[in-house]
DNA sequence: CGCCAGGTTGTTG
DNA sequence: CAACAACATGGC
């Protein structure tokens, strides 16, 4: 049998405890505070998740680290600050993050939705249904299925799933049909077999990031915890695909 | 030097 | 709808 999304938590959980996600940067850090569990996240802060959503697209967040510092440093993360900066200065101030002229372009289109239509405040979206809500999310140029749940997720607190490119791995390694589907439908068996809640939903989908940072593209199947149910794990020992440092020198060599 | 990272969009069959 | 290129820096 494979493993059920309940035991998958339990497992990771207990593996990696608590992660406190989403992280606020300070003073040229991330913070993973625990009272982000226990209250509303401030507009200042959604609107920092929300940025940072966009930011970390196909990007490491050490990158994103440096840019959100920059930003403050230029005291221009506000929707008034991002907007009176040219798409260009802000592609500067950014540049750690890669695509940095696409990503300058979606902030401002962001920026100027939440100006159009929310008074510069992210957290009045939280009067808005789910479903509305996200509609107007995927409508925006630059913002995905993955970004938008972020956003609605740990930004406003909303009890959507994220799905990521970890997830689809962890999943396809435990032998999950549903791994290669669309994103919606991946979205919706987290849906169909966990309630609805949101600290639930955040840090389940935290721990897929922390694990699938050891299950990457070079699978490192000794650190994993969830090595006894996976199904490269074994294939993986057995071809010798998990290298060590040094003989991944070796191979370069030869 | 080559591959990859907490994706999204546009183009093509 | 699936497959693919383009977007681009930093770390290992």
């Amino acid at each position: 049998m494979i493993l059920s999304l309940s035991e998958l938590y339990e497992i990771l959980s207990q593996a990696y405890g608590k992660q406190h996600w989403w992280p606020i940067v300070q003073g040229g850090v991330s913070l993973y505070l625990e009272e982000y569990s226990q209250r509303e996240r401030t507009p200042q802060e959604a609107l920092e998740i929300w940025i940072g959503a966009i930011l970390t697209q196909n990007t490491t967040w050490k990158n994103v680290e440096k840019a959100l510092t920059t930003l403050k440093e230029k005291d221009v993360l506000s929707v008034e600050g991002l907007l009176n900066c040219s798409e260009e200065g802000l592609a500067r101030m950014i540049r750690p993050v890669g695509y940095y002229m696409q990503k300058a372009k979606k902030i401002h289109v962001s920026m100027r939705f939440l100006a159009t239509y929310l008074h510069g405040n992210p957290c009045e979206m939280r009067s808005w249904s789910l479903a509305e809500a996200r509609h107007a999310l995927l409508s925006l140029w630059g913002i995905g299925p993955e970004t938008a749940d972020s956003i609605l997720l740990y930004a406003l607190g909303f009890p959507v799933f994220v799905v990521d490119a970890y997830t689809r791995r962890i999943l396809e390694c435990l032998g999950y049909e549903e791994a290669s589907a669309p994103y919606e439908r991946l979205q919706h068996l987290f849906h169909q077999k966990l309630a609805p809640d949101v600290h639930l939903y955040q840090e389940y989908h935290a721990l897929f990031v922390a694990v699938g940072k050891t299950c990457g593209k070079k699978p490192r199947c000794s650190f994993c915890p969830l090595s006894s149910w996976c199904r490269k794990s074994q294939e993986n020992v057995l071809a010798g695909v998990e290298r060590s440092p040094l003989q991944e020198r070796m191979d370069k060599k030869s």
